[in-house]
DNA sequence: TAATATGATTAGGCTATACTAATCAGATTA
DNA sequence: TAATCTGATTAGTATAGCCTAATCATATTA
């Protein structure tokens, strides 16, 4: 068929639609997304990426600079940010209303964010009462395309002394979520940091209000991004 | 890549899962489903049903009896339901959980019957309580892939003076459903054959146990699928 | 039986997406 | 600066689906 003719504004392909989520992730603090970490992310062979680069920035939604990286354009982050909010409430939809656990439904969310209509999207997030987050602590964009830029930091870097809320869980592994949530770590959970072991070792912190002790080693400790929350005292129910 | 490594048992594609649907609908009672008939139901050109025919009947899904048709092998059979479950779950998990009506619903599960995992699907069904029909009537196959096969009568062809249960409205057009179910005419409902008109013409029909009666033209009357009721009288309760 | 109409198939192309092998560019190190 | 390493790109190939145009087989009709 001509190119002349054809749609102008084709839909996204399946495919398209899981680059400019991960391009979206690996460039939002502001830089480039490689190739071989797009690559690595999708589990497909660097040439693969060139090519797809090639198209999408044919199609405006990314810019290529070459042997750099990509960013999205707006059109772009428009697109990636529609398939996180499908993706996230998704999530919290299964784990609400259908008993999937939080580590078994990142794998579901990623082939329906694919198939549902705008129309089962916002009809979810209406039953859930418009959410602001998903089950891993995660914000969920609103339908116009903002997002919440929360400056966490993880628990691995907090000063000791600290009283923290734990905010969100930087994986998708449900290995290790399952871990955490018997741990009871879970977005949502006050601690205080008790001490942390020199060379990389594993910080111990102590829950609030239950007291219980939990010893965190340095990898799981750098999922856990955490709020700094005002320490309570006299005087401090004022502010 | 060797033809021989390749896996033996790939999951089967949207597309393929399309065809086996429709192949098992045109191919019922018993039949051959004609390629033309194929095209026609998955708005695809003839050649396109010629090409995908041979590679089905290369994976077993499918037999082929050139210039007659298709038919499904059991394996092929196996599959058609297995989606045909998914689907009918997900029309009625759509309806009675998110608010869908029955006139939209069908679009929606076209695509996520092909997303939706196992799991997802078994926890919807027993969420709705293991059903037995979708919204629109039809059976819902189990698990292990029975099907319950009525003997059911379109209205346009029940004589005057039966008493009928409706059972099955046999399209998916929302326009059609949604003048039906403002006429009362859903699933389950019972009614007497009032007259009919010579020529194709309409048949009338009065609701039990309100009496309304509604005239149904002869298109309409064709989708209609209905069961014979035992007329209540003297003795009738004794059986 | 021969001509025709209908429907199915084959021939030949196109796009999207992946792959491997070969090459190239930019950064790092000797 | 020159050699080397790393990662990115190009070249060439494959498969699933789709298309149109041309051809072929079967059933119907004259
Ligand atoms: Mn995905
Ligand atoms: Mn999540
Ligand atoms: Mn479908
Ligand atoms: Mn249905």
């Amino acid at each position: 068929m001509n190119a002349l003719l054809r749609d102008a504004n084709p839909p996204l392909t399946r495919s398209v639609e899981d680059y400019l989520k991960v391009i979206y992730h690996l460039s939002n603090q502001g830089g480039f997304a490689a190739t071989s970490d797009i690559a690595a992310m999708l589990e497909v062979a660097p040439p693969s990426v060139s090519g797809m680069v090639k198209r999408l920035s044919e199609t405006g939604l990314i810019e290529h600079v070459p042997y750099r990286g990509v960013q999205l354009t707006a059109q772009g982050r428009r697109a990636a940010l529609k398939m996180i909010r499908r993706h996230r409430i998704l999530e919290l939809y299964l784990t609400q209303h259908l008993g999937y656990d939080w580590g078994g439904v990142h794998a579901e969310a990623e082939q329906l964010e694919h198939a549902v209509s705008d129309e089962l999207v916002e009809r979810m997030a209406s039953t859930l009462g418009h959410p602001l987050y998903d089950p891993h602590g995660d914000p969920i964009p609103t339908a116009a395309g903002e997002i919440e830029e929360a400056e966490l930091v993880p628990l691995a870097d907090a000063a000791v002394g600290l009283k923290l809320e734990l905010r969100q869980v930087g994986t998708q592994d449900s290995a290790r979520l399952h871990y955490l949530a018997e741990q009871g770590l879970t977005p949502g959970v006050l601690l205080t940091v008790s001490e942390r072991q020199p060379f990389n070792g594993p910080t111990t912190i102590a829950l609030v209000p239950s007291g219980d002790r939990r010893v965190v080693g340095r990898e799981l400790a750098q999922l856990l991004w955490c709020r700094e929350v005002p320490v309570d005292g006299y005087g401090a129910a004022a502010r």
